[in-house]
DNA sequence: GTCGGCGATGGTGGGGCGCTTCACGGCCGT
DNA sequence: ACGGCCGTGAAGCGCCCCACCATCGCCGAC
């Protein structure tokens, strides 16, 4: 089976190769009747634009790219990539756009990635996860000029668009929450600190507890690791004066805190209240149901490629913006706090 | 900042074009000392192909396909399919070919897909999931003479390479495995019976049961969300003379179920044994553990990725093959039937 | 009323995007 | 003189689009 071109078209059209051309970009130059005659003749052959030729010509990849930058044994607990990706598909498919998706193992893959799909000339644009600290990406891609949404910020983008959660809001909802119900040591299970939300989101913890008179917070670190997020939430309960609540930064790691928690005989949430940030099928999978802060991921992905496109097209709608707020969604895992 | 051409690259050298071609592709043509001249040149520039440029002459697309059928709500719960992907990028990457994602709605959606990424060049092959009895996909995909590989069968894949996960074989070791415990009336929760997995299972469930002289296992349908396969379970534990095992077809069903079961005040395993075919860490994140049948899905995707290679190099070691057997892990979820 | 000029309309030809490759052509050594 | 060895020129992959051209209707000048 062979692959019709313009020139069979034209062919069967009777009519040159630039008409038809001219007809399937809804370019003056060819009258309504010659123009519909081309659009049946291709639509018969199922002619579709060779993606590559027109890439080459100059116009566009036809793709964006995604690098996913984690370990290849963790990829696929975390329900928030997935989620993203079908909200980013969402939009790329109604402009019929690929998405180029490649697992890198660290920034310095990753950036090698942005320069290979740049040099290659692979996709017209990317999508930036995970912001961290004077993140070195980010120059990359304007050094580049490579059109770039990063999820995150929305400080250290530099000139690059962002959509940025509502952290620092999001975690003051939590703490004023927990304070209500009574808590006072509130602890919190963090990834890696580089990660600006992670800041974010620490920053804003401290803040709100001293702005209420609540004792300093703990911070506990742990990767994405199922081991390291027990041995964390386990340190943390052994401690004399152990934390009456605990936030985590992802549901993986709440959910396996939450199994810590019980399997070191404590009673949730009585004796110890858990909430997670990033919702998820998880959280309502354990029991008891973990009080989780939610946002709406595919959205986000939604937006994030809409964003992308304007910038790539280098049109107006390309300005950074927050996403929507988390909802603190409480669930079985948070209560007052009781001695039995 | 240009990118830079092969022309930038014979101008600096002071050699044609074609030259710096065979030098670049390790063609004959070229003495060694123009050769290492032209590619200091190349490094130093930064040159790397234009993948539209390679693609038009007649080249590979330099990457392949995957295309996930599931409704968006569901993307994300399971980890298999970014495991898979993990173990496909193991292998892409190695041979600087990239990834091209899709997400469809159904089966129709999936077959325009491959139509699309054929006749726009775009990928140089797909990776197919899910078999289904009498796939539309396989006949289509053998017109087009798109290279394909089929993670799942043996049966039904026409002329296309396939990876089978021995299905039969993990569900007579589950069947003779609860048999020793001495369970007699086992229940499976089935995901779509369309589904030549769950086909290949549910038969080898009845064959096992009848040579074991058990009585006829149960089969109940539930498709992969959250409250059908809840419901699913409680009809099943509902029933006046319920199983004392449930097998499930998904960690994500099963866990769903344990939680039901627990939830309906069985004992976990003394009342009732659950299993799970898939293992992830899901299964170990619950309490009590879910047993579970495990296979190593990242080394079957970089399985399916060596395998797609060939198909499209036209060379050998493009031969359906099995892939790992499942190895079944017992853990807490599972026991003796006590009543109490 | 006729005719030349002119703009609008509908269509063709061809170059070029970056790369590969085939046909050829100097220039050695034997 | 002839066969390797190095190297060049040019064609062409499929598409887009600029430069052109033919035709025709319109209008004002004669």
């Amino acid at each position: 089976m062979k692959r019709p071109t313009i020139a069979d078209i034209a062919d069967r059209a009777g009519v040159s190769r630039s008409a038809v051309s001219f007809a399937l970009n809804d370019q003056p130059g060819v009258s309504e009747e010659t123009r519909q005659r081309v659009l049946a003749v291709a639509a018969e052959l199922g002619w579709r634009p060779h993606s590559a030729a027109r890439a080459l010509r100059g116009g566009r990849a036809g793709a964006i790219g995604l690098a996913l930058q984690r370990p290849a044994r963790l990829l696929g607990a975390e329900p928030f990539t997935m989620e993203l990706i079908s909200g980013l598909e969402s939009e790329l498919s109604a402009r019929s756009c690929g998405l180029n998706l490649q697992v890198v193992e660290d920034t310095e893959a990753e950036i090698a990635t942005y320069r290979r799909w740049w040099a290659e000339h692979r996709v017209d644009g990317v999508i930036v996860l995970n912001l961290r600290d004077a993140d070195p990406r980010v120059g990359v891609l304007e050094d580049l000029h490579l059109p770039a949404v990063v999820i995150g910020g929305p400080a250290g983008t530099g000139s690059l668009p962002s959509i940025w959660s509502q952290d620092a809001a999001g975690m003051t909802d939590v703490v004023e929450y927990l304070a209500a119900l009574g808590h006072r040591r509130l602890a919190h299970v963090a990834g890696d600190p580089d990660m600006r939300h992670i800041v974010d989101r620490t920053t804003a913890l401290h803040e709100v507890c001293r702005l209420r008179g609540l004792p300093e917070p703990v911070t506990v670190r742990a990767d994405y690791s199922d081991e390291d997020s027990a041995q964390a939430t386990r340190r943390l309960l052994a401690s004399p004066d152990r934390p009456t609540a605990i936030i985590y930064h992802t549901d993986l790691t709440a959910v396996t805190g939450l199994e810590v928690a019980l399997e070191m005989g404590l009673s949730v949430p009585d004796e110890l209240s858990l909430v997670a940030f990033n919702d998820s099928r998880l959280c309502r999978l354990v029991n008891p149901k973990l009080t989780a802060l939610a946002h709406d991921i595919p959205g986000r992905g939604a937006q994030a490629a809409r964003m992308l496109f304007a910038a790539i097209d280098g049109g107006p709608g390309a300005d950074s913006q927050p996403a929507e707020p988390y909802r603190l969604l409480p669930r079985g895992s948070t209560g007052k706090y009781r001695t039995r």
